[in-house]
DNA sequence: AATGAATGAGGGTTCATTCAT
DNA sequence: GATGAATGAACCCTCATTCAT
């Protein structure tokens, strides 16, 4: 059992991604909406029913594409952090890898939060984010100083306010580095906005 | 003269006002992409030609909508903040009116912001209050005390945090007033997230 | 009993004909299937409603346009022929009237036989131009010559003959005048196409 | 290798033809306005989709049921006048081929020249014959003695004759054989219709 | 596994016609 | 008589999805 990938698993796999590569392309060009299956089977030059061979419905290709993304950062943070990390210092740096991953995959940050992306996915990213960043903010209450704030309320900000400096940042970048944007973010996150409290020389 | 608008006129100022409530009921239950021209005509009673007597498209209408909702929010901000507001204080009070703007008017603030929307509408929502707040921004830069930020980044990272903190809200509004949700969000802004500069007793 | 026009009565006689020849110029211009009750109202500069009040559709505005040329014709003819004309001279004299009727509505002849007709329109006309030469036809049979050919038959083949040669005038003169094309038109319908047949110089 | 035009090709070709088919009955029947898709694809039992998979719109499918139409006519014409036909003897075996084609394409040809045509579609055919017949009469002139008149008004004058001529054949033949229609046609268009050229015995 | 012809519900839109004013 | 807002049937067309091959 699991010999080898059988030539025909492997030739299946890869039509799979083919698709994902070519929907992933098309949708962060045309958008969500726009985009149709058949654009996404030409771009990857398989037919029409292939798609559906593969994958529910255009809904199911565009979850799939994103769970992989998420997949992957996830996987990006979980050795950048460590098996256990500090969380006041892990903070910046985790934002500094999430920045990195964005600007490689600019086509799927797109598609995920920005015009590209249809409502739904869009509030579907969002929260996923908007858990992950409760995750860690539940992980750091310690029990005799409880938080003064519901945790969701604040991921939600810190999530609203990470995703549009992103994606200001995504497209175009101003010519900050990724670690650049992320100390920014991490600066007005943790002392506010007000001008006193802003770092003197940004970039 | 001028006793009538013409019964005329006002039939069909009447007719134009129930295709844009239906619409706005229907889009707030269904969605935007999800929401046909025949659900709105059938919610407004009228017939199916009429919308297109009143409106070009179905994005026609929406935009009608929304930018009636911002002419409305923004009539009621000139009317709290005075002719003169004094900056410094007057952000809160801006943002206690924009929440309490956001209670009366649920379904169009979903609309233009949750799930709701299409991503379009979203971003252009989103887009039309970050350049509101950037213009506030931008007002209150005095010349030998120039911002170490740009603005519309600024503008971004508020308003990202705000339409998150709202939506958050509007959702279930936890017990909370629109006062007292408004002075949270200006102390996350002002103070940042870090549970060392929260206030002790939230609501 | 039948005093004056009444007022009324003259302004909706005005209207009607308003009607009438904004129907003839859009018609003319855009094609009857084309031209919309619209059109034509607003050439008229009259509201919708109205249209209706003077006629139950467009094809009963259009047929009235087409029978008043006829009715226009008809007379002409009649002055022109005389009471009793004798026909074989008078052939040729019918056809300069009716060229120089159509050079003077072109309009007209434009959309009851050109491309601006509906394909009912045209075969309306054409019959009734074929009914009209039958009778004719008919009125010159003596009874110990019968034609050795229906008369209907003939009737169409000189209407058809006609028509397209009328079309091809009302197009572009060539600079022939009504009575230069109707000369060529008659030597062709008597004499025939082989060149031996044909005049020596033309126009 | 050829062996199967894929009997996919094969089952696309017969929806195809049986859309084709049902188109020239359809809009024989009622007419080109008053035809629509769904009366097509309903009498070829296929949906309506299916229509636009094969044509671009109604207009597309009309053209070439008429393109076709014209095709199979010339293969017939070259087929009966040899390759190098002598002219004068050809013209009245032309019209007996024409004619023949046209008494087993009813429908075509009402569809091309009929009330069932719309004006458009008519004029597209008048100007297609006519310029076929032109192009014949520039084949025959010969240098040292010029035709005396334009030879498209002469072709106008051919086909205009011509179709009203097989119209009124087409619709009831009159218990004349193709042959006898178009020896009076032929007669009729070399002679001219004054009564002494006319033959004494027309079937 | 792959193909692509066929499906058909549903979308947006137009426009001749009606009718209350 | 004139108006024009409202009607609704009918149109063309798209596209996600199915299914026979």
């Amino acid at each position: 059992m699991k010999t080898q990938p059988t030539r025909h698993e492997r030739r299946k796999l890869h039509t799979r991604r083919k698709l994902l590569d070519a929907a992933r392309q098309e949708i962060a060009r045309r958008g969500y909406e726009a985009t149709g299956v058949l654009d996404i089977t030409e771009a990857a030059d398989v037919s029409k029913g292939t798609f559906y061979l593969h994958f529910r419905d255009k809904e199911d290709l565009t979850r799939t594409l994103i769970l992989e993304g998420f997949a992957a950062l996830r996987t990006r943070l979980t050795e950048a952090l460590g098996a256990s990390p500090r969380p006041a210092d892990s903070m910046e740096e985790a934002l500094r890898v999430v920045f990195r991953h964005a600007a490689e995959n600019r086509d799927l940050f797109r598609i995920m939060l920005g015009r590209q992306a249809s409502a739904e996915l869009q509030m579907t990213a969002l929260e996923y984010f908007s858990n992950a960043v409760e995750e860690i903010i539940r992980g750091q209450i310690v029990p005799d100083r409880p938080l003064p704030l519901p945790p969701d309320l604040l991921a939600r900000f810190i999530t609203g306010a990470g995703v549009q400096v992103g994606l200001w940042w995504i497209e175009d970048d101003h010519g900050l580095s990724p670690e650049a944007i992320a100390a920014i973010l991490y600066r007005l996150l943790t002392r506010g906005v007000l001008p006193d409290s802003l770092p003197v020389s940004p970039a």
